[in-house]
DNA sequence: CTGTTAGCGCCTTCAT
DNA sequence: ATGAAGGCGCTAACAG
């Protein structure tokens, strides 16, 4: 099934054919017209690689997912798809578990299988080499090249000012691993937003031996423990449950991301969600326009949303707060 | 940078380059050395359009994940992504969320776009739809055309075999969608066993309203939930926790495929695990071999693991039980 | 045994 | 307004 086998049925050329299913003008209207019904019935498609050969594009544009383990990779694999499709892209993946040089090679895989161009989200702490391909990096506002990306430090001034409304004034900070742009950010907006009202934001990094014992610090006058990850807000809470501490009613605990579990636990997880599709459509157009040459969009920042369950409220013996509006979402 | 400049550098023709570098000892093998070093030396890579326009193969399969709230997503997708690159193939996605009919859609795009072959980790109780292009089917045994898959029915016996090992009687089996064959798989399995040994198994789904109290459960004399995901073992370890109920000292949790937070929960879950790798493996060899037209492997089934971790434990008032090498694998 | 010719399907000149 | 021709880079089939 190819323009030849069309073409042979109007006794026409193959590239007229062409010219009438691209619409380009070039042939009557009336019978192009014709031949676009006709190509539709016998179910035509272009062939990809004879397009690939003849244009040097191949339409397919490549996903590196650096940190497969990263619980929102599915919503992200998902947001990109669908966002390439809407701009006539196929995604091709790579995993670039491991290293900087894994994220590399994994880059360099794409290109050879012939990507129009990649749109990564980068391992903590890396830089991605800068390859002869069209780049739209997910990251951080922080991190040089980074093209889009959720608004980490406004959510985390968000959500602190939020427990701060709740009238909690000791909060533990819990972050995982000090080179993760993402997770500097969002801690460093937590801790604007505290320092900014005078309350005390004690960062926990748990990547830091020993483990921290959470029910310690809750019994030494935490009232909230703000995670960079609902994956570290559940350890949290688990402890704290297990302790015999009540959340929220001891303390509070929220996250971020809004992952798959934090809707199932209880108390269901307050989190700060990031919308991931604004995100990848964000990445793709970029990738798009850098693909034709044209001027991207300047870098954009996404809002986060506070996404409010049950394991916030207000701190132990602090006045009542009016809470207005302020329901579980899920 | 194509085969005939490296053949006008030799003064032979670009087929002879070819077959020198696809090794098909169709050139003297002194020649053969010597294009290979230049070609090397010169960074030559195929074009993967002409190799798919001249051999109708594109060297990529397709990736189709219907069920994408599945958190084991990301798991496959690396471990298929493995395999593919393994066998020389690269990876196209395809996200079907929605009902069959996206999912169907998503496997003619994936034709559309020119994949080899396509492997499907099938929505629930859906039938793939015969397309005319190779498939591997990973889902169930039961599943009409399936694959590969872990052996989920095996894996419900083994973990229900241990929990009667502890001294549980009274088991509560938690499932999400009776659809689901491999949740009916592996429920059928540990209530065959549970039959087996006289035990009481029964059965609750989440899909049922309203909503199941689980401490209410545990209170009636439940001294063991298996769940057939993490994520609902998750669910009732949170509610017993939350309702004072001490796990496992109360009662035991475990689910099914270790997802990321089961060792990162306080007590942290035990659980069936399966071997992703294995089976994505088998998916690529079968579907590789029905793309060359070879005789696939026969349908395969993986073992599961048990990992045995924090959440279980004999049960309340059992007699003491040898509990032997099974410590927290994590 | 070594090497060349032909053509995969498409699109873009250039000619009619 | 349409057609003929050529070539993208590669390899299967053929010729020497």
């Amino acid at each position: 099934m190819n323009l030849q086998t069309i073409a042979e049925e109007f006794g026409v050329s193959s590239a007229t054919v062409s010219n009438a299913l691209s619409g380009k003008g070039r042939v009557s209207a009336e019978l192009a017209q014709r031949i676009r019904e006709r190509a539709q019935e016998m179910g035509y498609a272009p062939s990809p690689p004879a397009r690939a050969l003849r244009t040097g594009r191949t339409g397919v544009i490549g996903l590196v997912l650096a940190d497969l383990s990263n619980p929102l990779f599915p919503r992200f694999a998902r947001a990109v798809d669908a966002a390439a499709e809407r701009a006539g892209y196929g995604v091709l993946i790579a995993d670039s578990h491991g290293d900087v040089n894994a994220q590399t090679a994994a880059l360099q895989r794409l290109v050879r299988r012939g990507a129009d161009g990649i749109v990564v989200v980068p391992r903590r702490g890396t830089r991605v080499l800068e390859l002869d391909v069209p780049l739209a990096v997910i990251d951080a506002p922080s991190t040089p090249g980074n093209t889009v990306c959720a608004d980490h430090r406004g959510g985390g001034a968000a959500l602190a000012s939020r427990m701060l409304a709740l009238g909690h004034r000791r909060l533990a900070l819990i972050g995982a691993n000090r080179d993760s742009n993402v997770q500097r950010e969002r801690i460093g907006g937590i801790s604007a937003a505290l320092v900014a009202a005078g309350a005390e934001g004690r960062v926990v990094w748990l990547e830091d031996a020993p483990a921290p014992d959470f029910s310690a610090l809750a019994r030494a006058g935490v009232t909230a423990f703000l995670a960079t990850s609902d994956l570290h807000a559940l350890t949290v809470l688990t402890a704290l449950q297990r302790a015999g501490l009540a959340v929220p009613g001891r303390a509070s605990v929220a996250g971020f991301d809004d992952l798959a579990f934090s809707a199932a636990v209880s108390p269901s997880l307050t989190t700060m969600a990031q919308d991931v599709d604004a995100v990848a459509e964000g990445a793709v157009v970029a990738l798009a326009a850098r693909i034709a040459d044209r001027a991207p969009p300047p870098e954009a920042t996404v809002p986060m949303t506070l996404v409010e369950r049950e394991s916030t409220g207000p701190a132990p013996g602090a006045p009542p707060t009016t809470v207005l509006g302020q329901g579980d979402i899920r």
